[in-house]
DNA sequence: GTTTTGCAAATTGTCAACAACTTGCATTTA
DNA sequence: TAAATGCAAGTTGTTGACAATTTGCAAAAC
C-alpha cells in the first residue's frame, strides 16, 4: 500500500494548491517580503501565484490560525503586528519551554547530538570573530531549533517553532553588537556545559535564564527605540494602514 | 469611530460565515459528536448549516491548523485521533508550562484570585464527595483553566488550551474513579497551599508533579485498555476507518 | 474461486461569476 | 471653506458549476 513512492507521486499527493499558496506567503512573510501591518490582497497573490482565490483564501485562514496574519471582516488580510507585550509573553513561555527542554537533554542527550551542538557554539565563536552577525544569528536560531527537536517532544517542537514564527513578525531586533554576542555566547556554552555533564537542574536554570536574558534586551532595546522613535519626527511617508510598517 | 456598537450589528462584523462554521465544527467535535477518526464530508455539513462547500473548506483548514482534524488530499478530512504516544507529549509540556504558572500565581496572585480558585477546590469537595465524577471533571478543567488564565500571560493561556482541545480527542479517559479522586483533589489543595504562601518553588514543583501524575495514569489506563482490547474479541461492529471511533 | 479490469457514483479540487461591502473622490449644501 | 451626501471603483464574501480523483461494485479473465 504505502510503499516506496516515486518522489513525484508522492508530492502531487501530499502538495494541493493550498498548501503550497499557504507556505510561499509564509515564506515571504517571514522573508520580510510582506512588512508587519501590510494588506494581503487576494487577487493580486492569487494571480501572482497562478491560482484562482479560493487558494488564496484557504491559505490566509491557515496563516491566520498560525499567528502569522489578521483577517477583518470586509477589508482584508493583514500581515500581523506583534506588540510588544505580546513578545514578553512569548519569551516567558519559551524560557518554560526551555528550561524543560534544558533539564531533558542532560538526562537524556546522546554522544552525536551533543557533538552537534558543540560543533555549533563552535561555529558561533568563529561568527563572532568574524563580526559576522548575520551568520550568527542564523546559528543561533539554529542552535536553539536543535536542542529543542533533540528533546524528542515532537509537540514541544511544533509549539516552540510556531512560537518563534510570530516572535519573528516582532520588529526586527537589530542583530547584537559584538559585546552582546560574547555574552550570549558565553551563555551557550555553559549551556553545553551543564547538559554535558548532566547536571538536570543547572542545565535548565541556564536555557531558563538565557531566555530571560534575551527578553530583557528585547525589552531595553524596545524602549530605546520607542524614546527614539517618539521624539526626532513623526515620520514623513505615506502610512496609511493603522500599524506602521517598514521594510527590512 | 470604535464606539459602543448595537449587540447585533457587531455580531454581523465580526463572524463571517466561515468562523461560525468552524466554531460549530469544533464545538461538534469536542463534544464527541463526530468522533476521532470519522469522516468529514464537505457537501454534507455544508449543507447541515445552511452554507456553501466554501465557507466549509475554509473553515477545514483553520481546524487543520489548529490540529483536531486532519486533511488527505482528494480523500477528505478526518477527525485527527491522538496517539497515546502524542498525548504524553502533551503532558510533558503541560507540565512544563504549570510549573512557569504556579512559579508566578506564588508571586502575584490576588487575593480575590486566591479566594476563586480556593471556592473552586471546595466545590470539587462537594462533588467527590456526591460521587459525581462528571461534575469533577468539569470543575477540574476550570481549575487549572483559571490559574493559567491569573498567570497573565496571554500567549500561554492560548498555547494551554489548543493543547487541551487536542487532548480531548484522545481516547476519551474514563473519568477516575473515586480513590483516584481523592489523590488528585489532596493535590489541588496541596498546590493552592503553596501558592498562598508565595513559595513560589513549591508551587511550581507541585503543579509540575500534579500534571505528571496525569501523565502517569493516562499511561497506565492506555496500557490496561489496549490489554482488554486486544484480548476478548477483535471487535464485531463495523469498523471501516483505519482509526476505530467510539463514542463517549 | 480468485484476481483483474472497467465502469459509475460520489467526493474533493479548482475556478469564475455574482452579491455585498468598503473606500476614496467628486459634488452638493450650508 | 467645511461638512455632508452620493456615486463609482475596488475588494472581499459567497455561491454554483465544472474538472479531477477516489472508491465501490460488477463483469470478465485466469
Amino acid at each position: 500500500m504505502t510503499a516506496a513512492l516515486h518522489p513525484t507521486i508522492a508530492l502531487l499527493q501530499s502538495s494541493s494548491l493550498t498548501s503550497v499558496v499557504q507556505q510561499e506567503i509564509e515564506r515571504a512573510i517571514l522573508a520580510g517580503e510582506h512588512a508587519p501591518g501590510s494588506k494581503l490582497n487576494e487577487a493580486v497573490l492569487a494571480e501572482k501565484l497562478g491560482v484562482s482565490r479560493g487558494p488564496v483564501r484557504e491559505a490566509f485562514r491557515m496563516l491566520d490560525e498560525a499567528g502569522l496574519v489578521r483577517t477583518e471582516k470586509n477589508r482584508g488580510v493583514f500581515v500581523r503586528n506583534i506588540p510588544i507585550a505580546e513578545a514578553l509573553e512569548i519569551f516567558d513561555l519559551r524560557a518554560a519551554m526551555d528550561e524543560w527542554v534544558g533539564k531533558r537533554l542532560a538526562a537524556c542527550i546522546t554522544d552525536d547530538q551533543l557533538k552537534e551542538i558543540k560543533t555549533l557554539v563552535a561555529e558561533m565563536d568563529k561568527a563572532v570573530k568574524a563580526q559576522d552577525a548575520r551568520q550568527y544569528h542564523v546559528l543561533n536560531l539554529k542552535f536553539h531549533d536543535r536542542m529543542v527537536e533533540m528533546s524528542g517532544n515532537g509537540k514541544l517542537t511544533d509549539t516552540y517553532r510556531k512560537l518563534i514564527k510570530e516572535l519573528s513578525l516582532f520588529r526586527r531586533q537589530n542583530l547584537a553588537d559584538s559585546a552582546l554576542m560574547r555574552v550570549f555566547l558565553n551563555e551557550h556554552k555553559q549551556i553545553v556545559k551543564a547538559i554535558a555533564s548532566g547536571d538536570a537542574k543547572a542545565a535548565g536554570r541556564a536555557m531558563f535564564e538565557h531566555a530571560m536574558k534575551s527578553r530583557q534586551r528585547t525589552m531595553d532595546n524596545d524602549l530605546l527605540q520607542q524614546a527614539a522613535g517618539r521624539a526626532p519626527a513623526p515620520a514623513l511617508a505615506t502610512q496609511t494602514s493603522t500599524d506602521r510598517a517598514e521594510a527590512h
